[in-house]
DNA sequence: AACCTTATTGCAAATCGTTTGCGTTTGGCA
DNA sequence: TGCCAAACGCAAACGATTTGCAATAAGGTT
């Protein structure tokens, strides 16, 4: 009944074309299962645990990207991240991300108040998709960096 | 007699510990000539030109990133850029880069207004060293993206 | 100016994250 | 139920980056 409902997965799927395998539907719950975006290496160890291939976890992933139903995002640790695109309104608006260089960890802004004005007068740009900071968490600042 | 005069070159690398190697003079020289962040096949492409190993120009990039002459950098292309710290005050200041994810191309925003209050805000958030933007640049707008 | 120590180099092989070729399996519409 | 393209598993290919090792060279010392 809920919305991470195997059958609702099943048919988001389809809906945006796919064929709903189980490794898709794996895929789906395992992101509807987390807060912030995940590796494709940590995917791929979910589903390989689960006896699929880390090639079909990559792939899917890709495929999922592709139809909307995923966002993939580059943190600068040279790893693609995924995450659910969601409902939100509009689907695709700038969604800025936090990435600790010292342990890693993501944290998604999204409440963050983006300094949009400025980006639209800057020439050189005609639409912003992502934004990304870096920099050190309280966590880390903490265990003395 | 400029800044990039080989000698100063030279020195910079010398004062930051590391030997004045040839490899690491045009390096440098490369980096002062470039206005945005060039990757590390760009720099291995220069050098093998004259004759050195790609391998080196990896190392070296790497090592003048570690003394601080050097920042590195990831744009979400997946690769590596390298920019000169350069003589900014304080030398490690957030420096907002703009990657067009059509065609490649970087911008450096030095200029524009960040929401550093409001980052300082954020709970998770201890210190940020860097913010990066993507998304479509005007030039591939006209193209009809 | 020759000398010694150790950082740096060249080359080739290794590694990491990711993609792809190909023959087999499977989802889902007819 | 049967068909066919989509998706799979496997293994090999890939591009970016790193590393091992023996040879070379930077730069302080004599």
């Amino acid at each position: 009944m809920a919305l991470t409902d195997k059958n609702q997965l099943r048919q988001t799927i389809r809906n945006a074309g796919l064929r709903a395998t189980p490794a898709r539907i794996e895929t789906l719950e395992l992101l509807h299962g987390v807060k912030y975006p995940v590796t494709h290496a940590d995917v791929a160890h979910h589903l390989s645990g689960l006896g699929f291939d880390q090639a079909t976890a990559y792939r899917n992933l890709n495929d999922l990207v592709v139809v909307g139903i995923v966002r993939r995002t580059e943190l600068g640790d040279h790893v693609w991240r995924f995450e659910l695109v969601g409902n939100e309104d509009p689907p695709h608006h700038p969604h800025p991300h936090f990435l600790c260089v010292d342990c890693g960890d993501v944290s998604c802004l999204s409440e963050i108040p983006l300094p949009k004005a400025s980006l639209d007068s800057i020439d050189q740009i005609h639409e912003v998709t992502e934004i990304l900071l870096r920099g050190y968490c309280r966590k880390c600042k903490l265990n003395g960096i």
